[in-house]
DNA sequence: TAGATTGTTAATCGATTAACAATC
DNA sequence: TAGATTGTTAATCGATTAACAATC
């Protein structure tokens, strides 16, 4: 991409873990916090709390802190939650199946479309009210409809080509749970959910002491 | 937690990409590359690459680049897909049941033991040949089994206590879908899939453009 | 041996932390 | 006004990149 992004990376997979915190404060009543207590909670720095929002704009008081309300909302805003967004699934499997039931989903502005599948036995049933259609049907639905995101939930081995039609077809941001590493044009937003990767880090980490005690056994001896 | 990682996160999370990778040029029958190759290929420098690989040993050869397949199996083992892990469900709603049907999951030496879920109608009913267990018996289970992982894909409301009967029951590591920061004991390793926050960051990452216009434009007026 | 490419040390870059003046 | 806490600049720390000697 030639776009750079003008925040970190490292920052913006902090906001939504604001934006968790401040509704879960907001649900308990608090009304303000200061950048120390907000730290003390999600096991940050006041100085790094302060750093990652001022990005976007100083939206706390000296003296006061942060109004937990407004900043969630301004938190809101900068993810882009303030808009909505219309989703198509490609790939009924477990996983785009577990996407469209996923309530949470439908709540924050994401309304799913359409789901695809190109396999007979998927197609015609229905998922959380959505009849599948054939993958046959996709580029047609993409030229008739306006589509903000696909759900890529289809094996690794179609996954690019896929997200290619995808992107032609005027699909903004593509949410990836194939486990590749999709090449997209500029512009096109991605994010991956990677699973198998993820349970590798998990078991990486349960073993990494043993596999250092290896290590640095063998180093000496 | 009190144990300090030796290799830092930003490593960790390469090395499955690395894996994934190795696979993949292995699969295509190539026998060597070298870091500038595989750089190329990942997105990487050659020196990254070199770096990374080297916190667990050199397994290059100078003048030759490294081989394919004793690299992918060396990463194989630094992850600890080597070893056999006993795997229970927490929780069998739509992410559980996903989970328990991921095919990649149970090939990789990750065999599911068990799932409970608190619901009424969900208990009994067959979730890839396994019987789906009331929530009740999670206890009495975790005393009479050896339990190494738990995937936790309860509502977050009880995460946290959940994940506490866990630990107490002897298990080593939680793979977490419910969207909450767990805090544990030392030496319980823990992996989050926040699909919410995943979400959010590619919304964020399709507005950003446009969030900047707008907040460069409000301090220029 | 000459060429290639690693392993590793040094330099650079970027992210986090500390400090403090501004200000509510 | 005095106290608190932000916004922001400066210092530090860690990760990435560059360079090069070691060696296959």
């Amino acid at each position: 991409m030639t776009y750079k992004s003008r925040v970190s990376d490292a920052v913006v997979r902090r906001l939504p873990m604001y934006y968790r915190h401040l509704r879960e404060l907001e649900k308990a009543g608090v009304v303000r916090i200061s950048s120390q207590e907000l730290g003390e909670k999600m096991n940050l720095t006041a100085s790094q709390i302060r750093q990652d929002i001022n990005c976007f704009g100083g939206f706390g008081q000296q003296g006061y802190g942060y109004h937990v309300t407004n900043l969630k909302e301004h938190i809101a805003e900068i993810l882009g939650l303030r808009q909505h967004y219309h989703v198509i699934i490609v790939g009924a499997g477990n996983i785009g199946r577990a996407v469209a039931n996923y309530p949470r989903f439908s709540k924050e502005g994401f309304s799913i479309q359409a789901i695809f599948d190109i396999s007979a036995a998927l197609v015609g049933i229905d998922v959380h009210g959505i009849l599948v259609q054939p993958m046959e049907k996709l580029e047609s639905w993409l030229d008739t409809h306006d589509v903000d995101i696909a759900v890529l939930a289809v094996p690794a081995s179609c996954a690019q080509s896929t997200a290619d039609i995808l992107v032609k077809g005027g699909v903004r941001g593509i949410w990836n749970f194939a486990p590749v590493d999709l090449a997209l044009a500029e512009g096109v937003a991605v994010n991956n959910v990677h699973l198998s990767d993820s349970l590798n880090i998990l078991s990486y980490r349960m073993n990494e002491k043993a596999l250092f005690e290896r290590i640095d056994a063998q180093r000496k001896g």
